[in-house]
DNA sequence: TAGGCCGTAA
DNA sequence: ACCCCTACGGCCTA
């Protein structure tokens, strides 16, 4: 149990200092401790892992947490202590992986930035973790805290009248942290990119970079001695900060030259949103009935933690209430606010919760889409548009080009960042340069990319302010309680023989995807969740062929990327609000777009690849909770009111991506149980392809496809036939969801730390899961 | 309202 | 490291 296979405690760890506690910055005088004593113990309990250098205070068991020096940090989650140990944790730390009784987290030069960024001083965050640790805290781990978050504050970006300004502050007119500052800001000037980026200006800042310039000229040429204090002094009462101007186009590149992994200068960038008399306020506040939730206070507390407004990202899942702690922020600072999100459904949506969490009158308010030009009056208001509208490269209308020109020129209180994930590709990364802003905060479910761009919001926006943990907001009754699900479906023999003759991965695709065996598992969970449940279900399937087929052969009504937007409209007014039509089957225009509370099971039998975004964007469509958690627990055990199937034909390409799409889920505690015998046996008669010939059929039609030919001519089908299909529903119990009814559950928990020998339920080698092109089965 | 164009994800 | 693929989105024009 002991943290996991990874929980191997410090090779490098001196025993020698177990006496000699020299470490004057930690005092606990109960963390007095004998550690040869325990080491004893302790070697008796584990052989295979050695943690015979492990000094293990006496009390340890009342203490949550095991550190060690690579920087990776265990928490045990069934500690009394474990809450307080999270929040503090996942101040400190990036979250690695959240299984049930055990989290995992890394100690980064991010994450202690984003620590220090929330007001955590570097004393505090290690007295804390020395009290919560079993174990001394390992000397790596104490100087590796020091090292990341010494600089801290050091240097600011600030923006005044449109112009970017790189500062050092200087706090006190004493000549050596005059002439340290001095030091810094000439340290960042020597890189290449900062000198560069820098813009030497005339007029009210010219004196700045001017002065600092010289000055250093004299500290270079070894003369600093020769500076006296009075014209320290001089320099000194002329400002209190010295600085230079960047280009704007350069700031993203001149962050990123600051952050820790490079020059360890890190940014601070605040807005004293309260003392800006330049930018006009904007009339708004939260109405009464806006009350956050704990975990919305605690996202925005840290965002606002020190009076200014910080600029940094917030996680929460789906469903959460991301968009309260929006408006909540926006209402704070009180200056004009730029909203960016995704597509145009999602502007109407922002437009909407702006309306409707606060006292923002009509015309504060305007969108900005290609079809939505509304144009903002007034000196300050919010104005909500998409990351390409304002990214967008191509010809503007001439509409636009006024809007854009508008939002160019403003300087905005916030920039708020809905889906900040995307933020980091090509394009849309110059929305931070393009519009100029105080405060950025970005906000979203998955702080996940399959390329390795993600760190790139470090420097574009700013450190991690929060991430809430899904199950802790499932046992608040916060989102849906999820049951996570792999139904493995057998390739059928015909199919299988298919599948390893074909050399074309399309091909082979079609076949996994059309095996027979998982559409009859499909087939028999929609039957079950309509009728024995009553449940709204939304089946996902990439991939446009087997969509196709799949909905017309079950008469379910679909929508893909050419269904129009009448049609859409229409299909999902349906799915809401008619009892007889209770499945709809979306291709992944459902993964961002589509708004479907209603639903709440998802049965994917088709994804591209391994993403676990998408993975978890989808899960995202059914975790707004259904009801409050007492309402939920049925004689004191807990149910799940929401259910996650992914179907996979064993023994293909499948498995693999299957595998890697729910590492995010797995991360954040989720763990899926594996299905592998549907329909149970003996039964399954009434379901479709049950006779050999059917199968043969689809086998030739799944042969016969062309490259191209993707069924198109199901669209002749009216889709209110299809709606209309009659489906009856019983009432029914969740029996046959244990197992009763002949399906075979196996639990596993698929995380990094395994434990419990779980793997024999499930054969993945985890030495394989970060290997991202590897392929399981050849 | 469709089609051209460009951008995104993996 | 790079490009391919596919499906889809948004913005613009006609």
């Amino acid at each position: 149990m002991a943290g996991g296979d990874k929980g191997r405690p410090s090779k490098k760890h001196k025993s020698s200092s177990a006496k000699e506690d020299r470490r004057a910055t930690v005092v606990d005088d109960e963390d007095a401790y004998y550690a040869e004593e325990l080491d004893e113990d302790y070697r008796g309990e584990g052989k295979k892992r050695d943690f015979s250098k492990l000094e293990l205070k006496p009390d340890h068991t009342n203490r949550p947490l095991w550190a060690c020096a690579d920087g990776r940090i265990f928490l045990e989650t069934f500690s009394p202590l474990y809450k307080q140990a999270y929040d503090f944790l996942i101040a400190i730390a990036e979250p690695v992986c959240r299984p049930e009784n055990m989290h995992e987290y890394n100690l980064t030069p991010h994450s202690l930035y984003a620590a220090v960024s929330v007001g955590l001083e570097t004393e505090t965050i290690i007295a804390v973790l020395n009290k919560l640790s079993k174990t001394k805290l390992p000397k790596e781990m104490i100087d590796f805290i020091h090292a990341s978050t010494a600089n801290y504050g050091k240097v600011k970006l600030v923006l005044k009248k449109n112009r970017y300004f790189v500062e050092s502050p200087f706090p006190e007119a004493r000549w050596f942290s005059f002439i340290y500052l001095l030091l810094v800001l000439r340290k960042l000037l020597k890189d290449g990119v900062i000198a560069a980026a820098r813009i030497i200006s005339e007029g009210v800042h010219g004196s700045d970079g001017f002065a600092i310039g010289k000055s250093l000229g004299e500290l270079e040429n070894g003369h600093s001695e020769l500076l006296n204090e009075a014209e320290l002094a001089a320099a000194a009462e002329e400002k209190e900060t010295h600085s230079f101007e960047v280009d704007p186009a350069q700031v993203e590149n001149v962050k990123q030259r600051c952050l820790p992994n490079a020059l360890n200068y890190p940014m601070l960038e605040e807005y004293d949103f309260r003392n800006d008399t330049v930018n006009p306020d904007l009339d708004m506040e939260l109405k009464p009935q806006a009350q956050p939730r704990p975990y919305q206070e605690k996202s925005l507390s840290k965002m606002f933690g020190n009076g200014r407004a910080r600029s940094g990202i917030i996680v929460l899942p789906c469903g959460a209430g991301k968009s309260l702690v929006g408006v909540s922020a926006a209402s704070r600072i009180k200056k004009s606010c730029l909203c960016l999100a995704t597509n145009a459904v999602s502007v109407d949506q922002w437009a909407f919760q702006f309306k409707l969490w606060s006292t923002i009158r009509d015309e504060q308010i305007c969108r900005f889409t290609s079809d939505n030009k509304e144009i903002f009056r007034g000196n300050a208001g919010v104005v909500v548009t998409t990351y390409n509208m304002v990214a967008f490269g191509g010809k503007r209308s001439e509409e636009s080009e006024k809007i854009i020109e508008e939002i160019r020129n403003r300087e905005w209180g916030l920039l708020l960042m809905d889906e900040v994930h995307v933020v980091p590709a090509h394009m849309f990364r110059k929305v931070i340069s393009i519009t100029k802003s105080h405060c950025k905060l970005g906000l979203t479910a998955t702080l996940v990319r399959e390329d390795e761009r993600i760190t790139d919001l470090n420097f574009l926006i700013g450190p991690k302010l929060y991430e809430a943990n899904w199950l802790d907001l499932v046992k608040g009754g916060f989102i849906a309680n999820v049951q996570c699900a792999e139904v493995w479906c057998p390739m059928t023999k015909e199919f299988f023989a298919e599948y390893l003759k074909k050399e074309n991965s399309k091909k082979r695709q079609a076949l996994y995807v059309m095996n027979p065996n998982k559409f009859r598992a499909c087939e028999f969970l929609i039957r079950f969740h309509e009728q024995q449940r009553g449940d709204k279900i939304i089946v996902f399937a990439d991939n446009l062929f087997a969509l196709v087929e799949y909905a017309t052969k079950l008469r379910k009504p679909m929508i893909y990327g050419a269904t129009s937007h009448v049609e859409r409209t229409k299909i999902l007014e349906t799915f809401k609000h008619s009892r007889n039509v209770n499945t709809i089957f979306l291709s992944k225009v459902g993964d961002n777009s589509i708004d479907i509370p209603e639903a709440n099971v998802i049965i994917q039998i088709s994804s591209h690849a391994g993403s676990r975004r998408q993975e978890a964007q989808r899960l995202g469509r059914i975790l707004r909770a259904k009801g409050r958690i007492q309402d939920r627990v049925a004689g004191g055990k807990e149910e799940y009111n929401a259910f996650f199937y992914s179907l996979v034909s064993t023994d293909t390409q499948e498995m693999y991506y299957s595998t890697k799409r729910q590492q995010f889920l797995i991360d954040q505690g989720y763990s899926f149980k594996v299905i592998t015998s549907l329909p149970p046996p003996d039964t399954g008669a009434d379901l479709s392809y049950h006779r050999l010939d059917e199968q043969i059929a689809l086998l030739g039609k799944v042969l016969s496809v062309g490259d191209d030919a993707v069924g198109l001519e199901l669209l002749e089908e009216d889709p209110d036939d299809i709606a209309l299909h009659k489906t009856t529903r019983r009432a029914g119990s969740m029996s046959a969801m244990s197992g009763a009814k002949g399906m075979i559950y196996m639990e596993y928990n698929s995380g990094r730390n395994k434990q419990h020998g779980q793997k024999k339920a499930k054969p993945k080698d985890p030495t394989k899961r970060h290997d991202l092109f590897r392929k399981r089965f050849v």
